[in-house]
RNA sequence: GCGAGCGUAGCUCAGCUGGUAGAGCACCACCUUGCCAAGGUGGCUGUCGAGAGUUCGAAUCUCUUCGCUCGCUCCA
């Protein structure tokens, strides 16, 4: 069904609102907060678990069909946060999360020290004119400037700079000499130690995980050994994973405690660009399979320059947050790691990692595919897809009901309803009871006996305050696809009224088939 | 970490040049309500982010501090 494309909520809007209903809190609120940190409050719960299992049913259970129709070989695991910290010094993070920065005081602008290259006078004496790599030019008309020439000069990483010549350097955005600080190291792990007595100490450092693969790949061997899995097959895990940010922004899009969905796809080196493409599109389908607008989901595929240090190849599924748009913003890489975290922790390790081949008598060393998405940005996305304004008629339920961007008034004769359209797999409440009148004790009750009987299915909610459509309209706002009203009908002929979230209409449906229509309409 | 902005009820805010806190919405109870929110009556809510100073007196002025938001960097 083609309709319009919505315009996303604004942040505010949507952070509004995840707080008004129980979605989602700022993390140790009563102390003034933590920046980068989160809590999920009951709705928001349920919704993060219901995509969660949704990812792992769509993953792990009953994974896609492979390019040539055969079924695939997915496995779970649930590895520790906290690894023997050589692991993280063989995977890299140790080294390449460890970026270290140099700020201009004068510009304000931040430089990745280890992008930056200086000129240094040969004499040892005098300015040295600092650049960005491949961009010399700047601090070549500079040094041309200072009637000197380029070949009293030689280049030199920043870094490789001693303390106290950084004061001799002429940044590239600066006036003068002397603005730059010295390069500070913003490790991104979080660390901790091992052990109740222990304090600060190298020997007992341990990191939380800054991604879950890892946890897979020193399991990789486990797995082989104990489940008869056969080249090609997949290990998945869902999990948290920790970053010290140096800036957390945009509500959960990146905060400091996230929560990971990957899945590492191990094959035969022959077949690894082919399974690459099969992942990249089965991925950006999946996004679409629950209820994700297309036109708000694009594939980018990276650049040489930005892959990251284990990756020999990278694409992203993205999608049109509030907040990015009309860009785009990141929500699932698939990487294709070759084998370098198997070749890694094979050399650190010592322990064979190869795979066997008995038909062939072959032995490979895996290549990986990686397709690794933010749980937490899904839940973002999940809500910026639901979130919907919508100018109804007043009064009567029958005219057409328009589409609204966020945030507008409604036109006269017309009120404005907040919905969330979230697809009933993913809702985190999938059906309301209310009794048409609380005052009538027959209505109360015979709807306490449905809510009971419901409850045991799915997460239902109960309320008869208020007006009937007021209880409508708050179930509108946590996006709960279907409400069951008991009127006095419902006690002369056993059947209540069903009514949908989205089209406002109303079924009347037989008690004794109310739990089979829920359910054919929740699974659809 | 640097720069800018902000911090008064659950939410959105008012409170001008200092005199000891207010409005709408929300929420709760009862009434009303025979299907799409805001009809009636009543009710709850505040260490005015925190600390110190000036003053007879500070939400309001000064300093310090904490936190949040935005930009620089990074990434699921």
């Amino acid at each position: 069904m083609q309709t319009d494309k919505k315009t996303p909520p604004s942040l505010e809007t949507l952070t509004g609102l995840c707080k008004r209903r129980g979605f989602i809190f700022q993390s140790s609120e009563i102390y003034n907060g933590l920046n980068g940190f989160w809590d999920f409050g009951p709705l928001g719960t349920e919704l993060k678990n219901n995509l969660r299992d949704a990812w792992w049913q769509d993953m792990v259970r009953n994974p896609p069909l492979g390019p040539d129709g055969e079924m695939l070989d997915i496995v779970g695991l649930d590895s520790a946060i906290i690894q023997n910290p050589l692991v993280w010094k063989a995977s890299g993070h140790l080294g390449g999360f460890n970026d270290p920065m140099a700020d201009c005081r004068e510009s304000k602008a931040r430089y990745r020290a280890d992008h930056l290259m200086v000129y240094l006078p040969t004499s040892g004496e005098g300015t040295a004119y600092a650049f960005l790599e491949g961009e010399p030019a700047v601090a070549e008309k500079r040094i041309r400037k200072a009637k000197s020439d380029t070949a009293n000069f030689s280049v030199v990483p920043f870094t490789d700079l001693p303390l106290d010549q950084i004061a001799t350097v002429w940044g590239p955005d600066a006036t003068k000499a002397g603005t730059l600080t010295e390069p500070r190291q913003f490790n991104l792990m979080f660390k901790t130690f091992i052990g109740a007595m222990s304090g600060e100490g190298e020997d007992n450092t341990a990191y939380l995980r800054p991604e879950t693969a890892q946890g897979i790949f020193i399991n990789y061997k486990n797995v082989v050994d104990t489940m008869r899995v056969k080249l090609p097959f997949g290990i998945a895990q869902v999990g948290k994973s920790f970053r010290n940010e140096v800036t957390p922004r945009n509500f959960i899009f990146r905060s400091r405690e996230f929560e990971q969905m990957e899945m590492e796809w191990f094959c035969h080196p022959d077949e690894a660009s082919k399974w690459y493409s099969f992942w990249v599109e089965a991925r950006l389908q999946w996004w679409a399979s629950l209820g994700v607008d297309m036109r708000n989901l694009r594939r980018r595929d990276h650049d040489e320059d930005e892959l990251a240090h284990y990756s020999t190849a990278c694409a992203d599924v993205e999608y049109q947050y509030g907040f990015t748009a009309p860009g785009f913003g990141e929500l699932e890489g698939i990487a294709h790691r070759g084998n370098f975290d198997l070749t890694q922790h094979q050399e650190a390790s010592g322990v064979k990692l190869e795979y066997f081949n008995q038909e062939t008598n072959e032995r490979v060393l895996p290549h990986v595919i990686e397709p690794a998405s933010g749980l937490t940005r899904g839940v973002l996305v999940l809500l910026n897809e639901a979130y919907t304004e919508e100018f109804v008629p007043k009064g009567d339920t029958g005219g057409d009901t328009l589409l609204a961007e966020p945030g507008s008034e409604a036109p006269e004769g017309y009120e404005k309803r907040i919905v969330l359209k979230f697809s009933p797999r993913l809702a985190p409440i999938k059906v309301a009871v209310f009794p048409l009148l609380k005052n009538r004790e027959e209505l109360v009750k015979k709807a306490k006996d449905i809510f009971a009987e419901l409850r045991k299915t799915w997460p239902a909610f109960y309320d008869q305050a208020g007006a009937i459509g007021r209880r409508y309209r708050r179930q509108d706002e946590i996006g709960t696809p279907f409400c069951v009203t008991i009127d006095f009908d419902s006690l002369e002929d056993d059947t209540v009224t069903v009514r949908d979230r989205d089209s406002m209409r109303q079924y009347r449906i037989p008690v004794s088939e109310l739990k089979s229509w829920l359910f054919e309409h929740i699974n659809e």
